[in-house]
DNA sequence: CGGTTGCGTTAGTCTGACTAACGATGTAAG
DNA sequence: CTTACATCGTTAGTCAGACTAACGCAACCG
């Protein structure tokens, strides 16, 4: 059970090679493969005048209906000082309405227009299709176990989570 | 096709709740996880005055021996002009030491002093309690998937790159 | 010799994650 | 009622990581 090889007879490459402590830790493998990932729906998404935030957002109003920019910000994690620039790119675009709060003067209600429903139509085929590139290399069943495991970590770490309550 | 009509009896919490269709995507599992590790790593090493950088430059030193700034370049991923930078830190704290190379004037040759050594011992400690404590929700047998998954999805991505061969 | 390639370095871009503080408004306690 | 505190939207700014462009210099190739 040789792990790493005796590198004896192996065409020795210490120009290009990385050690495999290094390979093997989870962070930098996480960090590596989150930064693939980001650049492939960045591309994917820059095709339809789209962006990560945009999808959650609109995802978020869909799924739960229209709620304030407060509210948006904790249903998509999303910090409540970066929802206005996301917000006011959704409204250029007419995917959104953001209308002041009777009940509330402090507040936006923001809404979902059926041109933006439309959009997130597209934006998740779009998205089905990156994310059958980004995981082509693992079989169905692999991804689902990979995708639980992702899962119950991050659910791990922000539970009873020391550090980011989305303030 | 009442698609979240189902809400009906459950204790509906649109003001918290994050869409299932987001929670899914690996894509942002993985940024958010990879953030977290992040965090984690960069806590942890702080507090022995070392970086994420500094340990990978380190174990290709111990690994594969001295090279030049580029082919540690090579080694590690980072980027040769960030590598200055990461050089500078560990050459300040005396851990690496930065020669011309006689062979090829435009070379630096980088050599881990004693102790670097003694602190890549330290830090390999370091990094392992953290990713104990980052894999925690995981078993054994469900982290060697889990790294080998990332792995493979990496390595795919990473092949024949139409995008990144570290320019 | 001349052109190309590789090297170290500086500077700068872009994104994402995150903090601080503001004024305006709402809520609760005395 | 008023005083204290919390929340909301917004602006501004920090910080780190990933990445590009361009420089002057040295080496290699034909």
């Amino acid at each position: 059970m040789t792990s790493r090889a005796e590198a004896a007879d192996m065409p020795y490459d210490g120009e290009t090679k990385t050690p495999d402590r290094l390979r093997r830790r989870a962070s930098r493998l996480l960090s590596q493969m989150s930064a693939q990932a980001d650049r492939l729906m960045n591309e994917g998404l820059a095709q339809v005048d789209a962006r990560k935030w945009h999808y959650a957002v609109l995802a978020s109003l869909q799924e739960f209906g229209p709620g304030s920019q407060a509210t948006l910000s904790r249903r998509t994690g999303i910090y409540r000082s970066d929802m206005v620039g996301v917000l006011n790119e959704l409204a250029e675009r007419g995917l959104v309405e953001r209308a002041p709060d009777p009940d509330d003067r402090r507040r936006n209600v923001i809404t979902i227009t059926a041109q933006g429903r439309r959009h997130l139509r597209r934006l998740d085929k779009v998205l089905d299709d990156l994310h059958e590139e980004l995981l082509a290399p693992l079989t169905p069943a692999e991804r689902d176990q990979f995708v639980q495991q992702l899962t119950r970590l991050l659910d791990h770490h922000t539970q009873q989570a020391p550090h980011p309550p989305i303030p």
